[in-house]
RNA sequence: GGCCCCAUCGUCUAGUGGCCCAGGACGCUUGGUUCUCAACCAAGAAACACCGGUUCAACUCCGGUUGGGGCCGCCA
Protein backbone atom coordinates (compact mmCIF):
# COMPACT_ATOMS: atom_id res chain seq x y z
CA UNK A 1 0.00 0.00 0.00
CA UNK A 2 1.35 3.39 -0.97
CA UNK A 3 1.43 6.32 1.38
CA UNK A 4 -1.26 8.02 -0.64
CA UNK A 5 -3.50 5.00 -0.32
CA UNK A 6 -2.88 4.74 3.38
CA UNK A 7 -3.74 8.38 3.74
CA UNK A 8 -6.92 8.08 1.78
CA UNK A 9 -8.00 5.29 4.08
CA UNK A 10 -7.57 7.39 7.15
CA UNK A 11 -10.70 7.45 9.25
CA UNK A 12 -11.98 10.97 9.57
CA UNK A 13 -15.32 11.85 11.08
CA UNK A 14 -16.96 15.04 12.17
CA UNK A 15 -19.72 16.63 14.14
CA UNK A 16 -21.24 19.62 12.46
CA UNK A 17 -23.59 21.49 14.76
CA UNK A 18 -25.19 24.73 13.75
CA UNK A 19 -24.97 27.49 16.35
CA UNK A 20 -28.68 28.21 16.38
CA UNK A 21 -29.25 26.90 19.87
CA UNK A 22 -27.51 25.41 22.87
CA UNK A 23 -25.83 22.05 22.31
CA UNK A 24 -28.65 19.55 22.07
CA UNK A 25 -28.33 16.15 23.73
CA UNK A 26 -29.01 14.54 20.37
CA UNK A 27 -26.11 16.43 18.85
CA UNK A 28 -23.98 15.62 21.85
CA UNK A 29 -24.72 11.93 21.44
CA UNK A 30 -23.91 12.09 17.73
CA UNK A 31 -20.66 13.81 18.67
CA UNK A 32 -19.98 11.08 21.19
CA UNK A 33 -20.56 8.30 18.68
CA UNK A 34 -18.33 10.02 16.16
CA UNK A 35 -15.67 10.57 18.78
CA UNK A 36 -15.78 6.96 19.94
CA UNK A 37 -15.69 5.67 16.40
CA UNK A 38 -12.66 7.85 15.63
CA UNK A 39 -10.86 6.74 18.78
CA UNK A 40 -11.65 3.11 18.17
CA UNK A 41 -10.36 3.31 14.62
CA UNK A 42 -7.40 5.54 15.46
CA UNK A 43 -8.90 8.20 13.25
CA UNK A 44 -9.55 11.88 13.57
CA UNK A 45 -12.60 13.63 14.95
CA UNK A 46 -13.34 17.06 13.57
CA UNK A 47 -15.56 19.86 14.82
CA UNK A 48 -17.17 22.08 12.21
CA UNK A 49 -19.57 24.88 12.96
CA UNK A 50 -22.31 25.08 10.34
CA UNK A 51 -23.28 28.72 10.40
CA UNK A 52 -24.36 29.32 6.84
CA UNK A 53 -27.65 30.62 8.18
CA UNK A 54 -26.34 33.92 9.47
CA UNK A 55 -29.79 35.01 10.55
CA UNK A 56 -30.20 32.28 13.11
CA UNK A 57 -26.59 31.67 14.07
CA UNK A 58 -25.09 33.32 17.10
CA UNK A 59 -21.61 33.39 18.68
CA UNK A 60 -23.30 32.75 22.01
CA UNK A 61 -24.45 29.34 20.86
CA UNK A 62 -21.14 28.58 19.23
CA UNK A 63 -19.49 29.22 22.55
CA UNK A 64 -21.95 26.98 24.33
CA UNK A 65 -21.39 24.15 21.87
CA UNK A 66 -17.66 24.32 22.35
CA UNK A 67 -17.85 24.56 26.12
CA UNK A 68 -20.38 21.80 26.47
CA UNK A 69 -18.37 19.45 24.31
CA UNK A 70 -15.28 20.21 26.35
CA UNK A 71 -17.15 19.69 29.58
CA UNK A 72 -18.31 16.30 28.39
CA UNK A 73 -14.75 15.40 27.54
CA UNK A 74 -15.50 14.89 23.87
CA UNK A 75 -12.29 16.31 22.46
CA UNK A 76 -11.81 17.07 18.78
CA UNK A 77 -8.62 16.72 16.82
CA UNK A 78 -9.25 19.45 14.27
CA UNK A 79 -11.29 22.60 14.27
CA UNK A 80 -13.49 24.21 15.13
CA UNK A 81 -13.77 25.51 11.61
CA UNK A 82 -16.61 27.76 10.63
CA UNK A 83 -18.51 27.65 7.37
CA UNK A 84 -18.82 31.40 7.30
CA UNK A 85 -15.01 31.56 6.99
CA UNK A 86 -15.04 29.32 3.95
CA UNK A 87 -17.38 31.12 1.59
CA UNK A 88 -14.94 31.36 -1.33
CA UNK A 89 -14.68 27.61 -1.40
CA UNK A 90 -18.41 27.15 -1.84
CA UNK A 91 -18.51 29.87 -4.47
CA UNK A 92 -15.89 28.04 -6.48
CA UNK A 93 -17.87 24.80 -6.55
CA UNK A 94 -21.11 26.64 -7.16
CA UNK A 95 -19.65 28.29 -10.23
CA UNK A 96 -18.51 24.93 -11.56
CA UNK A 97 -21.97 23.49 -11.22
CA UNK A 98 -23.54 26.53 -12.88
CA UNK A 99 -21.04 26.51 -15.71
CA UNK A 100 -21.55 22.83 -16.39
CA UNK A 101 -25.29 23.38 -16.40
CA UNK A 102 -25.74 21.06 -13.44
CA UNK A 103 -27.33 23.83 -11.47
CA UNK A 104 -29.36 26.83 -12.52
CA UNK A 105 -30.82 30.10 -11.35
CA UNK A 106 -34.45 30.03 -10.36
CA UNK A 107 -36.49 33.24 -10.25
CA UNK A 108 -39.66 31.88 -8.77
CA UNK A 109 -40.91 33.79 -5.75
CA UNK A 110 -41.42 32.16 -2.41
CA UNK A 111 -45.16 32.79 -2.64
CA UNK A 112 -45.31 31.15 -6.03
CA UNK A 113 -43.37 28.16 -4.73
CA UNK A 114 -45.57 27.86 -1.69
CA UNK A 115 -48.71 27.83 -3.82
CA UNK A 116 -47.34 25.02 -5.98
CA UNK A 117 -46.33 23.09 -2.89
CA UNK A 118 -49.76 23.38 -1.32
CA UNK A 119 -51.40 22.29 -4.51
CA UNK A 120 -49.19 19.22 -4.80
CA UNK A 121 -49.69 18.36 -1.15
CA UNK A 122 -53.45 18.60 -1.46
CA UNK A 123 -53.36 16.26 -4.44
CA UNK A 124 -51.36 13.74 -2.43
CA UNK A 125 -48.20 14.27 -4.42
CA UNK A 126 -44.68 14.64 -3.17
CA UNK A 127 -44.07 18.39 -3.11
CA UNK A 128 -41.23 19.28 -5.43
CA UNK A 129 -40.14 22.09 -7.69
CA UNK A 130 -42.05 22.16 -10.93
CA UNK A 131 -39.02 23.04 -13.04
CA UNK A 132 -40.31 26.36 -14.30
CA UNK A 133 -36.90 28.04 -14.50
CA UNK A 134 -35.04 24.90 -15.46
CA UNK A 135 -34.41 25.80 -19.05
CA UNK A 136 -34.13 29.56 -19.13
CA UNK A 137 -31.70 30.79 -21.74
CA UNK A 138 -28.35 32.14 -20.70
CA UNK A 139 -29.14 35.59 -22.00
CA UNK A 140 -32.42 35.75 -20.16
CA UNK A 141 -30.79 34.68 -16.91
CA UNK A 142 -28.09 37.28 -17.33
CA UNK A 143 -30.66 39.94 -18.07
CA UNK A 144 -32.85 39.21 -15.07
CA UNK A 145 -29.84 38.94 -12.83
CA UNK A 146 -28.43 42.28 -13.88
CA UNK A 147 -31.85 43.82 -13.47
CA UNK A 148 -31.56 42.79 -9.87
CA UNK A 149 -34.32 40.21 -9.86
CA UNK A 150 -33.92 37.96 -6.87
CA UNK A 151 -32.92 34.42 -7.65
CA UNK A 152 -31.84 31.20 -6.03
CA UNK A 153 -29.64 28.38 -7.23
CA UNK A 154 -31.13 24.95 -7.83
CA UNK A 155 -29.53 21.64 -8.50
CA UNK A 156 -30.72 19.81 -11.60
CA UNK A 157 -31.92 16.27 -10.97
CA UNK A 158 -32.67 13.72 -13.68
CA UNK A 159 -35.05 11.30 -12.06
CA UNK A 160 -32.49 8.61 -11.54
CA UNK A 161 -32.40 6.20 -8.62
CA UNK A 162 -29.80 6.81 -5.95
CA UNK A 163 -28.83 4.24 -3.40
CA UNK A 164 -26.23 3.95 -0.72
CA UNK A 165 -25.19 1.37 1.78
CA UNK A 166 -25.86 2.59 5.28
CA UNK A 167 -23.45 1.05 7.77
CA UNK A 168 -26.24 0.62 10.28
CA UNK A 169 -29.27 -0.01 8.09
CA UNK A 170 -27.98 -1.57 4.91
CA UNK A 171 -29.06 -0.53 1.43
CA UNK A 172 -31.33 2.48 1.16
CA UNK A 173 -32.69 3.58 -2.20
CA UNK A 174 -34.37 6.78 -3.34
CA UNK A 175 -36.13 7.83 -6.49
CA UNK A 176 -34.85 11.34 -7.24
CA UNK A 177 -37.77 12.07 -9.53
CA UNK A 178 -39.67 12.46 -6.27
CA UNK A 179 -37.15 14.96 -5.02
CA UNK A 180 -37.08 17.37 -7.92
CA UNK A 181 -34.66 20.19 -8.44
CA UNK A 182 -33.68 21.23 -4.96
CA UNK A 183 -32.04 24.43 -3.76
CA UNK A 184 -28.35 24.52 -3.03
CA UNK A 185 -27.63 28.20 -2.47
CA UNK A 186 -29.39 31.50 -2.05
CA UNK A 187 -26.70 33.11 -4.19
CA UNK A 188 -23.05 32.64 -5.04
CA UNK A 189 -21.93 33.54 -1.54
CA UNK A 190 -24.74 32.00 0.47
CA UNK A 191 -24.63 28.22 0.24
CA UNK A 192 -27.39 26.13 1.75
CA UNK A 193 -26.95 23.15 4.00
CA UNK A 194 -27.03 20.24 1.55
CA UNK A 195 -24.47 21.87 -0.67
CA UNK A 196 -22.14 23.17 2.01
CA UNK A 197 -21.92 19.80 3.78
CA UNK A 198 -20.90 18.02 0.61
CA UNK A 199 -18.16 20.51 -0.14
CA UNK A 200 -16.90 20.56 3.43
CA UNK A 201 -16.97 16.83 3.90
CA UNK A 202 -14.90 16.48 0.76
CA UNK A 203 -12.50 19.29 1.58
CA UNK A 204 -12.01 17.89 5.06
CA UNK A 205 -11.59 14.37 3.71
CA UNK A 206 -14.37 12.99 5.85
CA UNK A 207 -14.46 9.22 5.44
CA UNK A 208 -17.56 8.40 7.49
CA UNK A 209 -20.62 10.48 8.08
CA UNK A 210 -22.24 9.41 11.32
CA UNK A 211 -25.34 11.45 12.03
CA UNK A 212 -28.96 11.26 13.06
CA UNK A 213 -31.57 9.28 11.21
CA UNK A 214 -33.39 12.50 10.42
CA UNK A 215 -30.72 13.09 7.78
CA UNK A 216 -31.55 10.01 5.73
CA UNK A 217 -33.74 12.00 3.32
CA UNK A 218 -30.89 14.46 2.78
CA UNK A 219 -28.45 11.78 1.80
CA UNK A 220 -29.60 11.23 -1.81
CA UNK A 221 -29.39 14.98 -2.44
CA UNK A 222 -25.88 15.06 -1.10
CA UNK A 223 -24.87 12.06 -3.14
CA UNK A 224 -26.23 13.72 -6.27
CA UNK A 225 -24.12 16.79 -5.60
CA UNK A 226 -21.05 14.65 -4.98
CA UNK A 227 -21.59 12.88 -8.27
CA UNK A 228 -22.08 16.14 -10.15
CA UNK A 229 -18.85 17.45 -8.69
CA UNK A 230 -17.02 14.20 -9.24
CA UNK A 231 -16.28 13.76 -5.56
CA UNK A 232 -15.81 10.47 -3.73
CA UNK A 233 -18.69 9.19 -1.66
CA UNK A 234 -18.10 8.85 2.06
CA UNK A 235 -19.59 6.01 4.09
CA UNK A 236 -22.85 6.74 5.83
CA UNK A 237 -24.14 5.59 9.18
CA UNK A 238 -27.46 6.92 10.40
CA UNK A 239 -28.06 6.80 14.11
CA UNK A 240 -31.42 6.12 15.70
CA UNK A 241 -33.12 9.18 17.15
CA UNK A 242 -33.47 10.05 20.80
CA UNK A 243 -37.17 10.00 21.59
CA UNK A 244 -39.46 11.60 24.15
CA UNK A 245 -41.86 9.53 26.26
CA UNK A 246 -44.43 9.71 23.44
CA UNK A 247 -41.85 8.22 21.08
CA UNK A 248 -41.54 11.28 18.91
CA UNK A 249 -38.23 13.06 18.38
CA UNK A 250 -37.03 14.47 21.70
CA UNK A 251 -37.82 18.13 21.95
CA UNK A 252 -38.20 20.92 24.46
CA UNK A 253 -41.78 20.01 25.20
CA UNK A 254 -40.61 16.63 26.55
CA UNK A 255 -37.65 17.58 28.69
CA UNK A 256 -34.61 19.76 28.93
CA UNK A 257 -32.71 19.21 25.71
CA UNK A 258 -29.52 21.15 26.07
CA UNK A 259 -26.40 19.78 27.67
CA UNK A 260 -26.09 23.10 29.50
CA UNK A 261 -29.40 22.45 31.26
CA UNK A 262 -28.19 19.15 32.61
CA UNK A 263 -24.92 20.63 33.64
CA UNK A 264 -26.68 23.35 35.61
CA UNK A 265 -28.96 20.84 37.27
CA UNK A 266 -25.91 19.09 38.57
CA UNK A 267 -25.48 16.11 36.34
CA UNK A 268 -21.95 14.83 36.02
CA UNK A 269 -20.37 14.50 32.59
CA UNK A 270 -19.52 10.86 33.34
CA UNK A 271 -23.18 10.13 33.96
CA UNK A 272 -24.34 11.93 30.86
CA UNK A 273 -21.77 10.17 28.68
CA UNK A 274 -22.65 6.80 30.08
CA UNK A 275 -26.33 7.50 29.69
CA UNK A 276 -26.12 8.82 26.14
CA UNK A 277 -23.97 6.05 24.80
CA UNK A 278 -26.47 3.43 25.88
CA UNK A 279 -29.21 5.22 23.97
CA UNK A 280 -28.90 3.15 20.83
CA UNK A 281 -25.74 1.22 21.55
CA UNK A 282 -24.62 -1.49 23.90
CA UNK A 283 -21.50 -3.58 24.25
CA UNK A 284 -23.33 -6.90 24.12
CA UNK A 285 -22.30 -7.73 27.65
CA UNK A 286 -23.80 -7.01 31.06
CA UNK A 287 -21.34 -4.27 31.82
CA UNK A 288 -23.19 -1.00 32.28
CA UNK A 289 -20.67 1.44 33.64
CA UNK A 290 -18.01 2.71 31.30
CA UNK A 291 -15.46 5.46 31.18
CA UNK A 292 -14.89 7.37 27.97
CA UNK A 293 -11.64 5.50 27.44
CA UNK A 294 -13.22 2.12 28.02
CA UNK A 295 -15.97 3.05 25.61
CA UNK A 296 -13.59 3.95 22.85
CA UNK A 297 -12.13 0.48 23.12
CA UNK A 298 -15.51 -1.20 22.92
CA UNK A 299 -17.36 0.97 20.48
CA UNK A 300 -18.31 -0.36 17.07
CA UNK A 301 -21.05 0.66 14.67
CA UNK A 302 -22.23 -2.94 14.38
CA UNK A 303 -23.58 -2.70 17.89
CA UNK A 304 -25.61 0.39 17.14
CA UNK A 305 -29.35 -0.07 17.31
CA UNK A 306 -31.70 0.67 14.42
CA UNK A 307 -34.73 1.88 16.32
CA UNK A 308 -35.18 5.06 18.30
CA UNK A 309 -34.45 5.18 22.02
CA UNK A 310 -36.65 6.87 24.60
CA UNK A 311 -34.84 9.31 26.85
CA UNK A 312 -35.35 7.87 30.32
CA UNK A 313 -34.61 10.51 32.94
CA UNK A 314 -34.96 8.02 35.81
CA UNK A 315 -32.06 6.08 34.45
CA UNK A 316 -29.96 9.20 34.05
CA UNK A 317 -30.72 10.03 37.69
CA UNK A 318 -29.70 6.58 38.77
CA UNK A 319 -26.42 6.81 36.89
CA UNK A 320 -25.76 10.29 38.20
CA UNK A 321 -26.37 9.12 41.76
CA UNK A 322 -24.02 6.27 41.14
CA UNK A 323 -21.24 8.54 39.91
CA UNK A 324 -21.83 10.97 42.75
CA UNK A 325 -21.39 8.15 45.23
CA UNK A 326 -18.12 7.21 43.54
CA UNK A 327 -16.68 10.73 43.74
CA UNK A 328 -13.89 11.45 46.18
CA UNK A 329 -15.38 13.70 48.86
CA UNK A 330 -12.94 16.50 48.24
CA UNK A 331 -13.90 16.71 44.61
CA UNK A 332 -17.60 16.34 45.28
CA UNK A 333 -17.47 19.18 47.78
CA UNK A 334 -16.07 21.50 45.16
CA UNK A 335 -18.72 20.36 42.71
CA UNK A 336 -21.44 21.09 45.27
CA UNK A 337 -20.10 24.46 46.36
CA UNK A 338 -22.07 26.46 43.77
CA UNK A 339 -25.25 24.95 45.15
CA UNK A 340 -24.55 25.90 48.74
CA UNK A 341 -24.62 29.26 50.53
CA UNK A 342 -21.32 30.83 51.46
CA UNK A 343 -20.54 29.74 55.00
CA UNK A 344 -20.02 32.13 57.89
CA UNK A 345 -16.64 33.30 59.06
CA UNK A 346 -13.76 31.02 59.96
CA UNK A 347 -11.64 31.27 56.86
CA UNK A 348 -11.48 29.17 53.70
CA UNK A 349 -9.93 26.18 55.44
CA UNK A 350 -12.66 25.96 58.08
CA UNK A 351 -15.30 26.51 55.46
CA UNK A 352 -13.96 23.74 53.30
CA UNK A 353 -13.85 21.36 56.27
CA UNK A 354 -17.39 22.22 57.20
CA UNK A 355 -18.64 21.87 53.62
CA UNK A 356 -16.93 18.53 53.32
CA UNK A 357 -18.79 17.24 56.33
CA UNK A 358 -22.09 18.53 55.05
CA UNK A 359 -21.58 17.13 51.59
CA UNK A 360 -20.26 13.85 52.91
CA UNK A 361 -23.38 13.44 54.97
CA UNK A 362 -25.53 13.68 51.86
CA UNK A 363 -23.34 12.03 49.30
CA UNK A 364 -25.33 8.84 49.06
CA UNK A 365 -28.61 10.73 49.02
CA UNK A 366 -27.78 12.93 46.05
CA UNK A 367 -29.14 12.21 42.59
CA UNK A 368 -27.96 15.52 41.23
CA UNK A 369 -25.74 18.17 42.71
CA UNK A 370 -28.47 20.79 42.85
CA UNK A 371 -30.35 18.70 45.39
CA UNK A 372 -27.77 19.50 48.04
CA UNK A 373 -29.30 22.97 48.37
CA UNK A 374 -32.51 21.70 49.85
CA UNK A 375 -31.11 18.63 51.51
CA UNK A 376 -28.62 20.60 53.58
CA UNK A 377 -30.40 23.92 54.00
CA UNK A 378 -30.82 23.49 57.76
CA UNK A 379 -27.07 23.67 58.25
CA UNK A 380 -27.13 27.21 56.97
CA UNK A 381 -30.25 28.54 58.65
CA UNK A 382 -30.35 30.36 61.97
CA UNK A 383 -33.87 29.48 62.93
CA UNK A 384 -35.68 26.40 61.70
CA UNK A 385 -39.27 26.55 60.70
CA UNK A 386 -41.39 23.46 61.15
CA UNK A 387 -44.66 22.36 62.64
CA UNK A 388 -44.71 21.22 66.23
CA UNK A 389 -46.55 18.06 65.18
CA UNK A 390 -43.54 16.99 63.21
CA UNK A 391 -41.73 16.39 66.49
CA UNK A 392 -44.23 13.76 67.54
CA UNK A 393 -43.06 10.18 67.27
CA UNK A 394 -45.97 7.78 66.73
CA UNK A 395 -48.51 8.21 69.54
CA UNK A 396 -46.29 10.16 71.92
CA UNK A 397 -48.25 12.80 73.81
CA UNK A 398 -46.95 16.28 74.57
CA UNK A 399 -45.67 15.22 77.93
CA UNK A 400 -43.71 12.39 76.44
CA UNK A 401 -42.28 14.66 73.78
CA UNK A 402 -41.22 17.23 76.33
CA UNK A 403 -39.61 14.47 78.34
CA UNK A 404 -37.65 13.25 75.37
CA UNK A 405 -36.44 16.71 74.52
CA UNK A 406 -35.42 17.34 78.13
CA UNK A 407 -33.62 14.07 78.23
CA UNK A 408 -31.72 14.93 75.11
CA UNK A 409 -30.83 18.31 76.46
CA UNK A 410 -29.51 16.83 79.70
CA UNK A 411 -27.62 14.08 78.02
CA UNK A 412 -25.96 16.30 75.49
CA UNK A 413 -25.22 19.15 77.84
CA UNK A 414 -22.90 16.84 79.68
CA UNK A 415 -20.76 16.11 76.70
CA UNK A 416 -17.90 18.55 76.51
CA UNK A 417 -17.03 20.52 73.39
CA UNK A 418 -13.84 18.50 73.16
CA UNK A 419 -15.67 15.21 73.10
CA UNK A 420 -18.32 16.43 70.74
CA UNK A 421 -17.80 13.84 68.05
CA UNK A 422 -20.03 11.35 66.36
CA UNK A 423 -18.64 8.34 68.22
CA UNK A 424 -19.19 9.86 71.66
CA UNK A 425 -22.60 11.20 70.84
CA UNK A 426 -23.55 7.81 69.53
CA UNK A 427 -22.33 6.07 72.65
CA UNK A 428 -24.33 8.30 74.96
CA UNK A 429 -27.50 8.59 72.90
CA UNK A 430 -27.76 5.01 71.77
CA UNK A 431 -27.28 3.75 75.31
CA UNK A 432 -30.30 5.76 76.32
CA UNK A 433 -32.27 4.95 73.20
CA UNK A 434 -31.80 1.23 73.73
CA UNK A 435 -33.35 1.52 77.17
CA UNK A 436 -36.53 2.93 75.71
CA UNK A 437 -36.86 -0.03 73.33
CA UNK A 438 -38.34 2.08 70.54
CA UNK A 439 -35.43 4.32 69.64
CA UNK A 440 -37.75 6.57 67.74
CA UNK A 441 -39.00 8.22 70.91
CA UNK A 442 -35.56 9.70 71.38
CA UNK A 443 -34.11 9.87 67.91
CA UNK A 444 -37.06 11.13 65.90
CA UNK A 445 -37.59 14.34 67.88
CA UNK A 446 -33.86 14.91 67.91
CA UNK A 447 -33.74 14.64 64.13
CA UNK A 448 -36.66 16.96 63.65
CA UNK A 449 -35.32 19.46 66.15
CA UNK A 450 -32.00 19.59 64.34
CA UNK A 451 -33.08 19.31 60.71
CA UNK A 452 -36.64 20.57 60.82
CA UNK A 453 -37.88 18.09 58.25
CA UNK A 454 -39.39 14.65 58.12
CA UNK A 455 -36.70 13.13 55.97
CA UNK A 456 -33.06 13.82 56.56
CA UNK A 457 -29.71 12.31 57.39
CA UNK A 458 -29.19 10.75 60.80
CA UNK A 459 -29.61 13.01 63.86
CA UNK A 460 -26.36 12.01 65.50
CA UNK A 461 -24.33 12.81 62.43
CA UNK A 462 -26.13 16.11 62.12
CA UNK A 463 -25.50 16.97 65.77
CA UNK A 464 -21.82 16.19 65.35
CA UNK A 465 -21.50 18.59 62.44
CA UNK A 466 -23.73 21.26 63.96
CA UNK A 467 -21.63 21.45 67.14
CA UNK A 468 -22.70 21.55 70.76
CA UNK A 469 -23.95 25.09 70.91
CA UNK A 470 -26.23 24.96 67.91
CA UNK A 471 -27.48 21.52 68.81
CA UNK A 472 -28.55 22.60 72.26
CA UNK A 473 -30.10 25.78 70.92
CA UNK A 474 -32.21 23.85 68.46
CA UNK A 475 -33.23 21.43 71.16
CA UNK A 476 -34.42 24.31 73.31
CA UNK A 477 -36.27 25.83 70.41
CA UNK A 478 -38.04 22.55 69.86
CA UNK A 479 -38.85 22.31 73.55
CA UNK A 480 -40.38 25.76 73.43
CA UNK A 481 -42.87 24.57 70.84
CA UNK A 482 -44.39 22.29 73.43
CA UNK A 483 -46.28 24.17 76.07
C1' G B 1 -50.88 12.23 1.63
C1' G B 2 -45.88 10.75 -0.74
C1' C B 3 -41.01 8.79 0.18
C1' C B 4 -37.88 6.51 3.73
C1' C B 5 -36.72 4.07 8.42
C1' C B 6 -38.12 0.94 12.45
C1' A B 7 -40.71 -3.13 15.64
C1' U B 8 -38.14 -8.29 22.51
C1' C B 9 -40.64 -6.54 29.65
C1' G B 10 -43.31 0.50 31.17
C1' U B 11 -38.00 2.15 29.49
C1' C B 12 -32.73 1.03 27.64
C1' U B 13 -31.44 -3.58 25.83
C1' A B 14 -29.02 -9.23 25.38
C1' G B 15 -30.34 -12.71 21.81
C1' U B 16 -27.29 -13.56 14.65
C1' G B 17 -32.01 -21.03 13.78
C1' G B 18 -31.81 -25.38 18.54
C1' C B 19 -28.21 -23.20 24.78
C1' C B 20 -34.76 -18.95 25.50
C1' C B 21 -41.64 -21.70 28.75
C1' A B 22 -36.27 -15.36 26.62
C1' G B 23 -31.02 -12.83 30.20
C1' G B 24 -29.30 -7.89 32.39
C1' A B 25 -30.21 -2.77 33.95
C1' C B 26 -33.54 1.46 35.29
C1' G B 27 -38.33 1.91 37.14
C1' C B 28 -42.21 -0.65 39.93
C1' U B 29 -43.98 -4.13 44.07
C1' U B 30 -42.77 -6.90 48.52
C1' G B 31 -39.43 -8.12 52.43
C1' G B 32 -34.71 -7.20 55.21
C1' U B 33 -31.69 -3.28 57.56
C1' U B 34 -33.80 1.12 60.22
C1' C B 35 -35.86 7.09 64.18
C1' U B 36 -37.09 9.22 58.72
C1' C B 37 -35.04 9.55 53.85
C1' A B 38 -31.28 7.65 50.94
C1' A B 39 -27.86 3.78 50.21
C1' C B 40 -27.41 -1.44 50.54
C1' C B 41 -29.28 -6.72 50.38
C1' A B 42 -33.08 -10.36 48.89
C1' A B 43 -37.40 -11.74 46.26
C1' G B 44 -41.30 -10.72 42.66
C1' A B 45 -44.54 -8.96 38.66
C1' A B 46 -43.34 -7.58 33.67
C1' A B 47 -41.88 -8.61 26.63
C1' C B 48 -40.59 -11.79 21.43
C1' A B 49 -47.09 -6.71 17.54
C1' C B 50 -50.03 -9.89 14.11
C1' C B 51 -50.68 -13.33 9.90
C1' G B 52 -48.53 -16.38 6.46
C1' G B 53 -44.27 -18.94 4.58
C1' U B 54 -39.00 -21.42 4.70
C1' U B 55 -37.06 -25.29 8.10
C1' C B 56 -36.75 -31.35 11.67
C1' A B 57 -36.59 -26.58 14.56
C1' A B 58 -37.89 -19.49 14.43
C1' C B 59 -37.55 -14.12 18.89
C1' U B 60 -33.94 -15.09 15.24
C1' C B 61 -34.62 -15.99 7.75
C1' C B 62 -38.51 -14.31 3.82
C1' G B 63 -43.33 -11.92 2.52
C1' G B 64 -47.45 -9.26 4.04
C1' U B 65 -50.53 -6.70 7.71
C1' U B 66 -50.72 -3.50 11.67
C1' G B 67 -48.39 0.00 14.56
C1' G B 68 -44.73 3.78 15.52
C1' G B 69 -41.28 7.33 13.75
C1' G B 70 -38.44 10.62 10.36
C1' C B 71 -38.46 13.83 6.14
C1' C B 72 -41.10 16.50 2.56
C1' G B 73 -37.91 24.97 3.81
C1' C B 74 -34.62 30.32 -0.02
C1' C B 75 -33.34 25.77 8.54
C1' A B 76 -29.62 22.60 9.64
Amino acid sequence: MSIAEAKSKEIRVRIAPSPTGFLHVGTARAALFNYLFAKHESGKFILRIEDTDLERSSPKFEKDIIESLKWLGIAWDEGPSRQSDRIEIYTKYLKTLLKENKAYYCFCSEEELEAVRQDQLSRGLAPRYNGKCRSLTETEIKKRLTEGESAIIRFKTHGEKVSFNDLIRGKIEFDTSLIGDFTIAKDLTTPLYNFAVVVDDFEMKISHIIRGEDHIPNTPKQILIQQALGLPQPQYAHLPLILGPDRSKLSKRHAAVSVANYREEGYLPEALINFMVFLGWNPGTDQEIYSLTALSQEFTLEKVQKSGAVFNLKRLDYLNGFYIRQKPLDELTELCRPYLPASPAGGPKAEKDFLKKVVGLHQERLKKLSEITELADFFFQDKLNYDKELLRWKDADDQKMAESLDNLDNLLSEISERNWAKENLEKVLMARAEKIKDRGYLLWPLRVALAGKKASAGPIEIAAILGKEKTLTRLKEARALIV
